[in-house]
DNA sequence: TACTATTTAATTTTT
DNA sequence: TTAAATAGTA
């Protein structure tokens, strides 16, 4: 093969990272530099011109999706397949290492993974059984803080709880938690990666083995590595081990789940002597828009430092829209793209970002309304539809009857007449001895059950048997077909004669060419059943169909990351929304939101506008806000404010109820008020009018609190 | 046991 | 506003 074709494609800054001698490489990448291309060229440069067997070489990722393309472009690079090269996600790649090791991972054979849904639903029965009160001890939380200490590498017995109740009882809820995905062999996406690592740290001939196999370590968006992710490559690389990592720490926006962009500068101390090297030519954006991400980003105090440009023309100025409303905003917007697509050009190169998932709704409504073909990234995925899981459950069953999850999602599922009551029985007595609920039923509850009760139950488990014995030798599409007719489930949804009923319906079977289709990885090794159950947890699947249709994105900021668009919108700059009101105090979390903006920003190639409403409608009520400070972050000369038209339909009315609902003369959004027992505080919103009119104050002392006008006397400050 | 009414809380998300 | 979880009723 021809090296030229590995090196001419690239620039003088990714070919040196691409053709570094082998030592430790630090790759600091901006947005649009060119990132995938420079780790999938140095995968193809150490083959083919050092001669390194793809078996020598991990290239890790954080989502199936970018771990797909880069075996991909692998491959067609280097015109091969290289099936020995492992490329995978962390998740995949540890869950890998601990089906191959599981004995020696402290797990038994046939383990399998739950994922977040699954994981909340055991600590809500958890809590429960412990008699803990689930608003003090909210599942969600617990769930954050259980994942959090796995995140950082931390056991039960490593958490210090003197004079802590409070952090106690949490560990007292993770331990009892992880006693029972012990006991029942599942596994959170968390404990993947912790279990992989302690491995590594508990059988040094098996790290030996690896870091002698995998001299070559490749890593993508380093930036959003946790601890364990960290620790567990650290320990793989050792001494000998070559690490190549690209990462961008301004665009770092996972802090919140665990992400530590200082494994950046944790680097640098681990690898003395690392090769540094920045890409810095941006080959996406105009210079305008560039320029402005650049400002919005040098307000950001920790950086590695780094300045993107470009030799692409200035481009059209950055359009900024104050609207009146989000529904005014959102008829901007979609005017826009009807320009855009009258000018010749598709739908699917325009996208509209946005903070949070709610105020997709808005966008969602007015382009069913034009009949605008669109589509929202970051629904439900196929693997997540509750009718999916049902038919998991059963599988999973099949596969594990300790499976306690599983076995609570359908026991009653379709009805037959097992009610709360009978689980509530069978669930104490599992509880009281330690047993899985399946055993537990088994003995009808240790003798618990009423006759009824027990001839429903054991209907239950032996259908479940059945369904075990008679698929044990049918392919698995045909395993999958047999399992969702005579469960039940099929009969079931389409009983009910909803459209409801018959998607789900339609789902089910569209599982069973799922799993026609599916293709176990060949490193794997595992049974088919047991690779596609992993492979469903693993891999949540596509959201929506109809990928070809040429159709407006619509995506959160923080899903928009790695992907452009010639054409971007980003809606909603307001104080409170973006930066989101819970960062806003934290100076990490305003420095994250601010990332946020840039990766937003960054995520345009010719078009950018930016929007902000001065009303908004959040959770029923109305809410007035400022416009965004990153709007003020951007430098004047690239922005260009867009002015509304004047409009025959201007909603008048809505103007007058607007001035309607100021509560009284005098009461603004941040007037200062003083209140006969609460003492003074600002006003921070308001509804209604006349006696009906209700402030929320914030007081210095008291918080903050609803009042109703006519009683609250407030003193004007 | 199954269905309906009420309450509650609401960033960001991949695995 | 609205989705989801819980409490209450037939």
């Amino acid at each position: 093969m021809d090296v030229t074709t590995i090196i001419d494609p690239l620039n003088d800054a990714q070919r040196e990272a691409v053709t570094a001698p082998q030592e430790p490489v630090l790759v600091i990448a901006g947005a649009g530099s060119g990132k995938t291309r420079v780790l999938v060229h140095r995968i193809a440069w150490l083959v083919e011109v050092d001669g390194v067997s793809p078996h020598g070489i991990m290239a890790v990722t954080f989502t199936n999706k970018a771990a797909a393309e880069m075996r991909g472009r692998v491959e067609q690079l280097l015109d091969m397949p290289v099936g020995n090269l492992w490329v995978g996600t962390f998740h995949g790649l540890a869950h890998r290492l601990l089906r191959r090791h599981a004995e020696d991972a402290g797990l038994p054979k046939g383990f399998q993974i739950i994922d977040s849904q699954d994981q909340q639903r055991m600590l809500r029965r958890l809590i429960k059984s412990l008699g803990l009160d689930d608003t003090t001890w909210a599942p969600r939380e617990m769930q954050w803080f259980i994942n959090k200490q796995k995140d950082e590498g931390l056991r039960p017995d490593h958490i210090d709880t003197r004079n802590d109740h409070t952090r106690a009882m949490q560990v007292r809820i993770y331990r009892s938690y992880q006693e029972d995905c012990d006991r029942l062999g599942l596994v959170d996406f968390a404990e993947l990666l912790l279990r992989a690592h302690e491995l590594w740290l508990k059988r040094p001939e098996i790290l030996a083995h690896y870091q002698r196999r995998f001299r070559h370590v490749l890593v993508d968006e380093f930036q959003d590595t946790n601890s364990v992710q960290y620790a567990w490559l650290r320990v793989l690389t050792g001494d000998q081990g070559i690490l190549f990592a690209v990462g961008d720490d301004d665009q770092s926006i996972y802090r919140w789940r665990g992400a530590k962009v200082e494994n950046m500068f944790q680097l640098k101390k681990d690898f003395p002597g690392i090769r540094q090297i920045k890409l810095e030519q941006n080959y996406r954006s105009t210079s305008t828009i560039l320029n402005a991400a650049n400002a919005i980003i040098n307000n950001n105090s920790e950086r590695l430092g780094k300045k993107l440009w470009t030799e692409g023309n200035e481009g059209e100025p950055i359009r900024l829209y104050n609207a009146y409303n989000e529904r005014d905003e959102a008829e901007f917007i979609i005017a826009r793209i009807q320009d855009w697509v009258n000018q010749g050009n598709l739908r699917a190169e325009a996208a509209i970002l946005y903070r949070s998932n709610a105020q997709s709704r808005v966008f969602e409504e007015y382009l069913f309304k034009q009949q605008i073909p669109y589509r929202v990234y970051g629904g439900l995925r196929f693997f997540e539809r509750a009718e999916i899981k049902d038919a998991l459950a059963y599988l999973r069953l099949i596969e594990n009857r300790a499976d306690d999850t599983s076995f609570e999602r359908v026991v009653n599922l379709p009805t037959r007449g097992i009610g709360a009551r009978t689980v509530d029985v069978i669930r104490e007595y599992a509880r009281a001895n330690s047993i899985s609920l399946w055993e537990s039923a088994f003995g009808d509850a240790g003798g618990q059950l009423n006759a009824r009760a027990a001839s429903a139950t054991s209907k239950f488990l032996s259908l479940v048997e059945e369904l075990a014995h008679a698929t044990e030798s049918l392919p698995l599409h045909e395993q999958v077909d047999h399992v969702i007719e005579r469960s039940g489930l099929i009969p079931h949804f389409k009983k009910d004669h909803s459209e409801q009923g018959e998607t789900r319906a339609e789902n089910l079977e569209e599982l069973v060419s799922a799993a026609q289709t599916f293709e176990p990885d060949e490193q794997d090794d595992l049974p088919p059943l047991a690779a596609f159950l992993s492979h469903a947890a693993l891999e949540a699947g596509e959201g929506q169909a109809d990928k070809w249709e040429d159709c407006v994105q619509l995506m959160t900021l923080h899903s928009a990351k790695g992907l452009e668009f010639p054409l971007v919108f980003m809606a909603g700059m307001e104080e409170g929304l973006f930066p989101h009101k819970r960062s806003i105090d934290d100076p990490g979390g305003l420095e994250e939101e601010r990332r946020l903006c840039y990766v937003g920003t960054t995520r345009a190639m010719s078009l950018l506008y930016l929007s902000h409403a001065d009303q908004r409608r959040m959770h029923g009520t109305d809410i007035f806000a400022q416009a965004s400070r990153f709007l003020a972050e951007i430098p004047e000369e690239y922005i260009e404010e867009v002015r509304p038209k004047i409009r025959v339909r201007r909603p008048v009315y809505r103007r007058s109820n607007a001035f309607q609902e100021t509560p009284a003369d005098g009461i603004r959004l941040g007037q200062h008020v003083k209140h006969g027992k609460f003492g003074e505080g600002v006003v921070l919103n308001y509804e209604g009018s006349g006696s009906h009119a209700r402030v929320q104050v914030n007081f210095e002392a008291a918080g903050t609190k609803w009042l109703v006008m006519f009683y609250a006397n407030l003193e004007l400050m």
